[in-house]
DNA sequence: ATCGCGACCTGGTTGC
DNA sequence: TGCAACCAGGTCGCGA
C-alpha cells in the first residue's frame, strides 16, 4: 500500500465507523486524494500514516481482516468498506464488527496513546512490565490481556505463553518473583515468534492476512483448543475453564492453581 | 486506583 | 429437521 494514492473509499456498513464520531462522509473524504506514507502497528492497531500527516486505524477485533484484492475481486460476505487505489483495493472485511477503522489527526495515532509496547519490539522493557505486573492483585493472565502492560498477547498466546512458562493464570502478580515474571515474558515472546513465523494461527477462514493466507500455528498449541488430551510435558489432562468470560486451558500439574485463589487475600505490600 | 463483569455483534456448531 | 444454547482469537465502560 505504502506510496500509493486513495482514490475513492466506499462505506458499506456503519457499524466498523462507530469510532469515527464525524461519521462515514467525513472518513471518506478525509481520506480521499491522501498517499499513504507507510504502514505501523502497535500491538493489535494498526495505521496507515497518510502525507497529510493524519493517519487511516484499524482494529481487527475478533473478526476483522484486511484484505489486499484486485479491483474486479468479488465482494466478500461481510465487506463492510472498501479504498481503490491505483491498481489495487484495500478491503475491511469484518463478520462480528468489533474491529473499527477511523481516520486520527496525528501519527502516531492518539488512540494509540495507552497501548504498551509488545514483547517483541526491540524497546520492550521487561523489567519495567515485571514490576507493573508485581505491584497488581489481579491474576497475571488479565494482565497479560491487559494492553496498557504488553500489549499483542490475546487469549491464545497468554495460555500458551502461561503453559510454557509454567504458571497459572490466576497467580496474582503479587505473588509471583521478578525471575518468575520475567520467564513469563520470555515465554510469551516466544510463543508470538514462533507462531509469526508459522502466519499465526488460523482456525477457520477468519484469520488470515492481507493475502487471504491461513497460518499455521494451530497446530503447534500446546493448551489452548486442546481439553481432555495429553500436555505434552507431563501427559496430564489439560483443563479447560471459564475466565473473565473466556476460555482458559491450562495443565493443573504443570501450572498448579494458587491455593489462596478464591479465598480472601491480604493487600500486597511493597 | 484497581478490578471484574457485561455489553457490543454475527454466524457456525452442538445438543436436545 | 428445527430450534435454542453455546461458542468464538478483543476491547471498553461501568459499578463496586
Amino acid at each position: 500500500m505504502v506510496g500509493r494514492q486513495i482514490d475513492a473509499v466506499e462505506v458499506l456498513h456503519q457499524r466498523p465507523l462507530r469510532r469515527h464520531l464525524p461519521g462515514a462522509d467525513d472518513f471518506a473524504s478525509r481520506l480521499a486524494g491522501q498517499r499513504i506514507a507507510s504502514a505501523q502497528r502497535r500491538g493489535k492497531y494498526l495505521w496507515l500514516p497518510l502525507d497529510g500527516g493524519e493517519a487511516l486505524v484499524a482494529h481487527l477485533g475478533m473478526s476483522g481482516q484486511l484484505l489486499v484484492q484486485p479491483p474486479g475481486a468479488e465482494p466478500e460476505r461481510h465487506l463492510r468498506a472498501r479504498l481503490s487505489l491505483a491498481d489495487v483495493e484495500l478491503r475491511f472485511v469484518d463478520q462480528r464488527m468489533f474491529g473499527w477503522l477511523t481516520v486520527d489527526e496525528s501519527d502516531p495515532p492518539g488512540l494509540v496513546d495507552h497501548i504498551a509496547l509488545d514483547p517483541l519490539d526491540p524497546a520492550f522493557d521487561a523489567d519495567l512490565v515485571a514490576r507493573r505486573i508485581r505491584r497488581s492483585r489481579a491474576g497475571v493472565k488479565r494482565l497479560l490481556l491487559d494492553q496498557t502492560v504488553a500489549s499483542g498477547i490475546g487469549n491464545i498466546y497468554a495460555d500458551e505463553g502461561l503453559w510454557l512458562a509454567g504458571v497459572h493464570g490466576e497467580r496474582p502478580g503479587y505473588q509471583l518473583s521478578r525471575k518468575v515474571v520475567l520467564e513469563l515474558l520470555a515465554a510469551c515472546a516466544e510463543v508470538m515468534s514462533a507462531a509469526l513465523a508459522q502466519g499465526g494461527t488460523s482456525f477457520d477462514a477468519l484469520y488470515v492476512n492481507v493475502n487471504g493466507e491461513s497460518g499455521y500455528f494451530e497446530r503447534s498449541l500446546n493448551v489452548y483448543g486442546r481439553e481432555g488430551e495429553a500436555c505434552r510435558r507431563c501427559g496430564g489432562p489439560i483443563t479447560r475453564m471459564s475466565f473473565a468470560n473466556r476460555s482458559s486451558h491450562f495443565c493443573r500439574r504443570c501450572q498448579p492453581v494458587p491455593r489462596s485463589v478464591g479465598r480472601a487475600q491480604l493487600a500486597p505490600r511493597y
